[in-house]
DNA sequence: AATGAATGAGGGTTCATTCAT
DNA sequence: TATGAATGAACCCTCATTCAT
C-alpha cells in the first residue's frame, strides 16, 4: 500500500539521525556534518531536504507527535467518562515519551527552549494535544464529575508539568526507571483532588414511630471500633 | 554598614547583565561582547571575574538560589504541620520565580539543559531545596497527615513539575498572569489528593427511649437542601 | 603522466605560502590569515586541508625532507668507501639547504624549538638522515678508514652542527655567501681529523755496494729547502 | 664591597624567573603573569624594571654572557700557543653551557631565532666571544701552528656549530650526558684537521764514506714488518 | 539528485601593556 | 615604588550554508 520512495526514505534517515544527535547534544552543539555522516549522506544533501538546520530540527516532532495524537484521538470516543479519558490521555503521553526517549528529551530540553518552535506547525500539533486534554477536563467539570470550582488550566498544568518533570528527571538522572507505573498513582492523586464530593451532604434522619414513646432522652453517638 | 567594594559591584553588574541576556537568548546565542557591553565593561574584564562563559552562567544561580532557600529554611521551623510547611515551600518557590522572572526562565529553559550544571555548587543548592520539599512530604506521611500509601517522590515531581510548567508557560505565552494566585488552588488540589481520610469511621447512633414504643417502623433519610 | 588534482595543487599552494611566512616570522608570529591570503584561499580553507596551525607547520618538512633523503639514499650505493659516502651526504645536506633557504631556516630556527615536532613523522625522516650519516661514519671505522678511537656520535655532531651553524649564520647575517664551496674544506678538515694514519711504517734502506768500502762513518740528514 | 640594593635584588629575581620560564616554554608561550608570579612581584612591577617583554628577554643574557666572557679573557694571557688557547675557549663555552643549562637552552632555541636579538648589546657580547675565538684561530695560522690554507671562519663555524648542536641535542634528547668530556676529543679532532704538518719535508741522506767504494749499484727499500 | 569543495561570518579567549592610587 | 584592575587588539578555529559539477 505504502510505497516509500527513495526520496522519502532518505528524508526519513536524515530525520532519524538528527533526532538522535540533537537529543544527545542539543541543537547548538550538534553539527550538520555529524548528522549527515550518521545518515550516510553529504552535508549538501541535508540542505536538499531541509532549508536550514532549524527547519530540520522542527521537522522532527512533526511526524511523531502527529502520529501519537491521532492515535489517542481514535481511542477517546470509545471511552466513557472524563476520568477514563483523562487517564487515557495521560497514558498516551507517557507511553509516547517512554517509547521515544530521544524524542522526549528533544521536546523537553531543546524544543521548549526555542521561541521559533512556537510558530511551527509541529507546535500546533502539540498544542492540539494540550487542547484535547483541556477539553477533557472541562467535560468532567461540566458533567459534574469534577468539582465545579476546578481550574481546568491549572489541572492541565499539573498534569503536563508532572509528565515533563518526570521525563526530564529520567533523562538527566535516570530516575524514575519506569514512568508508566506512575501513571495510575498520579492520575489517582489528581482525580482525588478534583473529584466532586460523593454528595456527602448533611443528612437528617426522621424516625417514624408508633406507640406512646417520648422523644429520646439522650442520644449517644458511639464510634465503632476501627478495624484496620 | 555594608561597604560594597567596587570589585564586588562590578561583578554584580556583570552577573546581572549576563542573567538578562542569557535568559533572553539562551546560553549559546548570547555573546560575551553583548554581556560586557550591557555591563559597561570590556570583554576582557568579564574574564577577569569569570574564567569562562560557562562559569559566568553558573555563577548566576549561585546567589539568588542560595538566598531564596535560606529564607525558606528560616521560616519553616515556625510552622506547624506538614501541610503548612508544604504550602510555605511552594509559596517560596513561586515567589522567587515570580520576582525573578529572568532567573526563572534561565533555570527552566537553559540551565536544566546543561549537563555540566548538575556538577555545580549552585545545583547543589537547588537539590537542597528539592530535598527539603521531599522531607516535608515524608514528614506528613509519617505523622499520619498524608495517606500512608503516598509516593513522596511522585508528589514532589507533581509539585515541582507544576511550578516549572507554569513558569515556562508564563515565559513563553504570558499566561498565567499571576502565578501566586495559583499557589493555594494548586496546593489544595494536591493536598486533597494525599490527605489521609478524616477518620470517617462508621457511626452507630443509640437512642435511649423510655415508654412502650416499638422499634421504628420506617426510617427515612432526607438530604438537606444544598445551599451553595 | 602526473595529473595533479586541483585539491593537491591547492594543498601545495598553502604549504608553500606557509613555508614562506613561517620561515620569515616564525610560527607564533605568523597568522593563518596571512598564510591563507598568500595562498589565495580563505582562512577556513586552510582548515579544510590541515587540522590546525601546528599540523600545517609539520606538513611542510614532510615532503621536502623525504625527497631529499630518498635521493641521497639512491646515490649512496654507487659510491665506494666511507669517505666518498660521507662527502656525498654532506653535499646532499648542504645542497638541500642551499636550494631551499626558507626550508632550512624553518628547520633550524623554528622546528627544532618545537617539542611536538619530535613526535612527528617528518622528524622521523630527519632522524633517518641522521642515522644514515652515523652508519656511514661507523662503516669507516669498521673498515679501518677512520681511526679506531673515533667517536662516531661526536663526529656526526660536528658535521651536523657545522651545517646548522652555517645555515643559521647565512640566514641571519648573509654569510657565507656560498655554502657549497665550504663542503670540501669542511669535509677535508674533518677527514684529516679522523683518518687512520697512512701506514706510516718504519722503512729500512739497504744499500748494496761493491768494492772494499767500510760502513759509512757519518750520516747527515739534510732537510731540503721548502718551496712554498 | 658589593651593596645589593633592594632594587637590584628585585631586578635579579625577575631575571632569574624569566630565564627559567623562557627557557622552559619559549618566549611566546611564556607569559608575564607567570614570570611575575614566580618572582613574587606583580605584572606591573615587571614593567617598572623592563620596558617590554622582549626587553626582559634580552636582559637575561647580558650579565651571564658578560661574566663568562670576561673570565675567559682573564685566563687567556696566561696560556701559550694557539692550541692551548683554543682549547681553553672551547672549554669555557662548554662549561658555561653545562653550568647554566637554562641559559644554554634560551640562547640555542629561543634567542637565536630572534632577529631583534642581533641588535642587542647582549648580542654584542656574544659576538665578542666569537671574535676572540676567531682571533685565536688566526693567531695559530699566523704563527705556523695551523696550516696556512686554513679558513678561520670555517673552523670557527665548526667549533661553534658543534657546541650548539651538542647543547641542543642534550636539551631535547638528554644526550650527551656530559658535554665536558667531549671537549678534548672534539678539540683534538679539529686540531688534527688544521695542524700544520710536522715538517715532513723531503729528506736527503748524505753518506760520507771512505775507501774506494763505487756508488751503490742498487737501493732496495724494504718496509719493516708491522707489529700491531 | 547528490556532493565535494570552499568560505563568510563570527565568537571565545588570551595577554601585553597601561594607569590611577 | 608597587600594584590591582582594566582593556585593546588579536587570532585560532568552527560551521552553516552555497554552488559548480
Amino acid at each position: 500500500m505504502t510505497k516509500p520512495s527513495p526520496k522519502a526514505l532518505r528524508r526519513e534517515r536524515i530525520i532519524e539521525s538528527a533526532l538522535a544527535i540533537f537529543a544527545e547534544k542539543g541543537f547548538q552543539e550538534a553539527t550538520i556534518s555529524e548528522i549527515s555522516r550518521a545518515a550516510g549522506v553529504s552535508d549538501a544533501t541535508v540542505y536538499e531536504y531541509f532549508k536550514s538546520k532549524e527547519e530540520l530540527l522542527f521537522a522532527i516532532p512533526e511526524e511523531i507527535t502527529e502520529i501519537s495524537i491521532r492515535e489517542t484521538e481514535k481511542v477517546l470516543p470509545y471511552l466513557r467518562g472524563a476520568e477514563s479519558k483523562l487517564r487515557a490521555i495521560v497514558q498516551s503521553y507517557v507511553t509516547t515519551y517512554e517509547n521515544n526517549p530521544e524524542y522526549a528529551n528533544l521536546i523537553m530540553l531543546h524544543l521548549k527552549t526555542n521561541r521559533n518552535f512556537l510558530k511551527t506547525r509541529a507546535f500546533e500539533v502539540v498544542r492540539d494535544a494540550a487542547r484535547m486534554l483541556l477539553a477533557c477536563i472541562k467535560e468532567g467539570i461540566d458533567s459534574g464529575t469534577f468539582r465545579r470550582d476546578t481550574d481546568p488550566y491549572l489541572v492541565r498544568s499539573i498534569i503536563l508539568g508532572t509528565i515533563e518533570h518526570l521525563c526530564t528527571r529520567k533523562h538527566l538522572q535516570g530516575q524514575p526507571e519506569n514512568m508508566l507505573s506512575l501513571v495510575d498513582p498520579m492520575v489517582d492523586l489528581i482525580l482525588s483532588g478534583i473529584r466532586a464530593p460523593q454528595e456527602q451532604q448533611n443528612i437528617s434522619i426522621h424516625l417514624h414511630m408508633t406507640g406512646t414513646a417520648k422523644a429520646p432522652e439522650t442520644i449517644t453517638i458511639v464510634p465503632e471500633e476501627r478495624k484496620p
